[in-house]
DNA sequence: TTGTACGCGTTATCAA
DNA sequence: TTGATAACGCGTACAA
């Protein structure tokens, strides 16, 4: 049987109210009551039910992130910035995964029904209509972190000019024929930070005057193997690109297999840039236009537990760039930086 | 302001105890009541609040996962197949991460105190006498994966039998002067897997007649860095090994970091062998000794399950082994395996 | 400065 | 088959 506040109550000689007052460290008591009732406490281990707590103050001290594949290197970056943050504020995070339209439609519309949490973070996922206006009726804090919806304070990098700077990376180095493998914007999961970064590859190659060709551009799934294929099919163009932009790291890598598998030297038969700046482009030296991963995830919940705080709050609109990393697969003079030789 | 089980049964013309009863499914309610108090509840909207229905059955729905560097391959991919076990179940996941020594007192005694979750799931931590014979005191069902508590139902791997494998490979392929990389085996985490496997290591060595030189154990941090440390090391002895066993692939990984610094050519010069089998390895061609991580945390959660559904279940202890993958770390023959060239 | 009592939204028990 | 009501453990007006 757990100790309550009753007990406590009893065994410090005054009421519930006292008892509730010292715990939550409220004014108007005697610094005497107050150091008995705290003996008291530590004498029987006392803690205050949460759940108890959570009835009459309607909050849950908990944080949901709705993130997608959360596996994935990218969603994982993300999601370590969001964990410290939320860790450091001394409140649970409740992981929700979503890998199919069920997930989705549950974490957004059922959960939120009844505050299980008392915030909401959503990685990489753009909520429909219905569903952003459900969250803004109902009144939970709402965070978007690389997504956008003007209900709610939303975290954007910049795609198409850091697409447009990975181009004009390529061009610089003399490269004309590029080729560029675009993600699956997925009906379910609408990323389309894809779209975003087509229009800073149409940019780049605009302004360096150099034609669009269709032929070099491939849709493929956000995964190495989607990578791999796409550029399996770009290198065996009769007249095959001499450089590949790909829309993510881990298609970039699967580039890279491809190159292998051919036996077509990188960079120098063909340059390759990533885009995300994952963990395992250092380790594979790729070149990659570098996310704020972990600082993303950071101020995302920053401006998440602002607003927990200041429900009034309006939402806001936070813009993020990304930064160029020159690595092996651009750059054939590169030598490794010595900590990850 | 929320509809409440009061608003439907007075919608319904019927008391709270019938509605609860339909929201229940209970038996000894009228057909008709129960489809008139249905269409109430749908035309309304209402959903039962999880607070106050924990408040009275003492259960939340969630369960706490305390797994140590959660971003790490390692963890990651156990925390992967604990992720979907636990929405299948439809529970709620709560990630408790610990990278430090207050996190680790914080999620193993304050946290289980007031049951915020159901159920906990130890990924890799071993609790100390205190903390084990607490949370059975408090009869919070808990089971250790990759860790063991004579007090709680664990899962363990065979590190010894894994190790002792992996050398038995490199000692097949001739080698006889075998540098082995062990994991620190920190007082905060005590990961003693590390342990296990250097028991390994000595049976294989003493089997095969190999004397054990001392020279050719390096104790490393569990991570990339380390691993190539440790390999920078060993390389830079007199009489450098001809094989290098990493216990882990984050250590081997470094290894073949610090081959390819050194100029030495993997597996001709140098075969490398890790532990754990994570997805990176494949994407390097590390020959690895693979530990079933999914089916690991999966695992762990149902037993977890059938421990809240049946509290007096007694602790188990489930064992489970590795398998040697070879790749071309290991196998200058090796050719990749057609998916991941 | 402290105590009393009500309410939070459910479930469960006991009568009716 | 249904209704009234007592918990559950805490915070907080309001009264003393």
């Amino acid at each position: 049987m757990p100790v309550t506040i009753h007990d406590i109550a009893q065994s410090a000689g005054v009421s519930v109210g006292t008892v509730s007052r010292v715990i939550n460290n409220s004014p108007g008591v005697k610094q005497g009551t107050r150091e008995r009732v705290l003996a008291v406490i530590a004498q029987l281990q006392y803690r205050p039910d949460p759940i108890a707590r959570s009835m009459v103050s309607k909050r849950t001290g908990s944080v949901g992130v709705i993130v997608p594949f959360f596996t994935r290197p990218f969603f994982m970056e993300v999601l370590q910035g969001i964990e410290a943050a939320i860790a450091e504020d001394r409140r649970d995070l409740v992981l929700y995964n979503v890998e199919n339209d069920i997930q989705r439609h549950r974490y957004f519309s059922e959960v939120p029904m009844r505050r299980r949490v008392d915030g909401l973070l959503i990685l990489s996922l753009t909520p429909d209509e219905a569903a952003a206006r459900h969250l803004r009726e109902i009144g939970l804090p709402t965070v978007l972190v690389d997504g956008y919806s003007p209900l709610h304070t939303s975290l954007v990098v910049d795609n198409i000019d850091g697409a447009y700077q990975a181009m004009q990376c390529l061009i610089r180095r003399g490269h004309q024929r590029i080729g560029f493998i675009i993600g699956l914007i997925d009906g379910t999961f609408q990323f389309n930070q894809a779209n975003d970064r087509l229009i800073g590859v149409h940019r780049a190659l605009g302004e360096a005057g150099i034609l669009f060709e269709p032929e070099l551009i491939v849709t493929a799934d956000w995964t190495r193997q989607g990578g791999k294929s796409a550029a399996l099919h770009l290198l065996a163009l009769k007249h095959r690109p001499t450089a590949i932009f790909a829309g993510s790291d881990m298609q970039a890598i699967g580039v890279l297999n491809a190159a292998n598998a051919l036996g077509i030297r990188v960079p120098e038969e063909l340059a390759i840039i990533g885009f995300d700046g994952i963990e395992v482009s250092e380790l594979l030296d790729l070149s990659t236009m570098q996310q704020p991963m972990r600082h993303m995830g950071a101020l995302g919940v920053y401006h998440l537990i602002r607003q927990m705080h200041n429900p009034e709050q309006p939402p806001e609109l936070i813009r993020l760039s990304t930064t160029l990393v020159e690595r092996r697969t651009t750059d054939p003079g590169h030598h490794l930086a010595a900590p990850s030789v």
